[in-house]
DNA sequence: GTCTATAACGAGATAGAC
DNA sequence: GTCTATCTCGTTATAGAC
């Protein structure tokens, strides 16, 4: 039905689900095109009708993986809370890879940086660009309605957010500890939703 | 002279060297014997007399990493300044890193926890619980001494920074840019060293 | 301590049948 | 859209000479 590397057809699909899975698990590195095949219990050749080589597949699954990711951001700006909900609801999005077991998609792809082709580095990097645009948007947002009071250009903010809730899954999952997780998710919120004392 | 995976010959610290860049750069799996030896001018059965595996080599990376990374804890205690600025020197020592277009070789190990050998693992786990306890060791001097107010428990504190450190240096790699960690690095410091307005 | 030679396996990928 | 069969290359690792 669909086209090659669409990633339409429940197959693809499938292909991706686990692909996303292994990467996220293991590292872009650390998977092969047999680990995926065997799971699903098809061949080598049939994962290549669907994805050329391992340089398109990743690229499909960064394509997706973004476009969800928007879409929650989406979901998360139709709830409706204020600013300091919506930082608390992005947050829980990490919470919920890290519920999985599982790396951030693109800040496993930023350990693999320099070993990716092309076309992936530019994606993880339009990942993280349009993290941080959301998020500064949200904090400018909060600054001017007066629920947030946090000091500091709003894409500043934004990347601290980025980076310690990308190492704090990062380091959490060595431990295997959710909680370690929820720490630092916690109180780098307090730092920025709290108003200082007066 | 020295015995088989000492790391105490010549040749064995060179390809130790040569193996940590590596790691710190494409991960564990993304170089092979084969990288090592022919930037060393060697051959691969010689880095086998070595290391008899690419395990044994990951433990005496880890383990050299990390006892490295203590010498230059114990050179921040012994240099006297208060805890602010032992904090900023911490900091400081992950800027040295990202100088060096690395990650820090523990959190590239970290993104491939899953794939590594159990010794590894260990390692890994006790290079960032030690960096943890001397973390928490500085906040809680800092605190009895008066010159740092921050509130919460030192190991919470402790936590947020390795996982802030760590992932603005991952995410500072993808963009190649310095600039970016140093950001989220002076933020993070200031947070833990500003006094609350009063 | 380093070499040549080679084993044994898994990787990504392709041709061509069905 | 999936298969069998195969190719080529890179990987870790070992045996045994020097």
């Amino acid at each position: 039905m669909a086209a090659r590397n669409s990633g339409g057809t429940d197959t693809a699909s499938a292909v991706l689900d686990v692909a996303e899975r292994l990467v996220q698990t293991r590292g872009f590195n650390a998977f092969s095109y047999a680990d995926i095949a065997t799971e699903l219990g098809i061949t080598k050749p049939a994962l290549h009708y669907h994805f050329a080589g391992k340089a398109e597949l990743g690229e499909a699954l960064v394509a997706r993986y973004t476009s969800r990711f928007s879409e929650a951001l989406e979901a998360i700006d139709a709830g409706g809370g204020d600013a300091a909900h919506k930082l608390e609801a992005y947050a829980d999005l990490y919470a919920q890879v890290l519920a999985q077991d599982r790396m951030c998609l693109c800040g496993m792809l930023a350990a693999d940086f320099h070993t990716l082709p092309g076309p992936m580095r530019d994606a993880v990097i339009r990942f993280f660009d349009h993290n941080e645009t959301w998020l500064a948007g949200v904090i400018e947002e909060g600054r001017r309605d007066g629920t947030l009071q946090v000091g500091g250009a709003g894409r500043e903010i934004a990347r601290i957010m980025i980076d310690t809730l990308e190492g704090a899954i990062l380091v959490a999952r060595t431990y295997g500890d959710p909680n370690r997780f929820a720490g630092s998710a916690r109180r780098l919120l307090t730092e920025i939703t709290t108003p200082p004392r007066s």
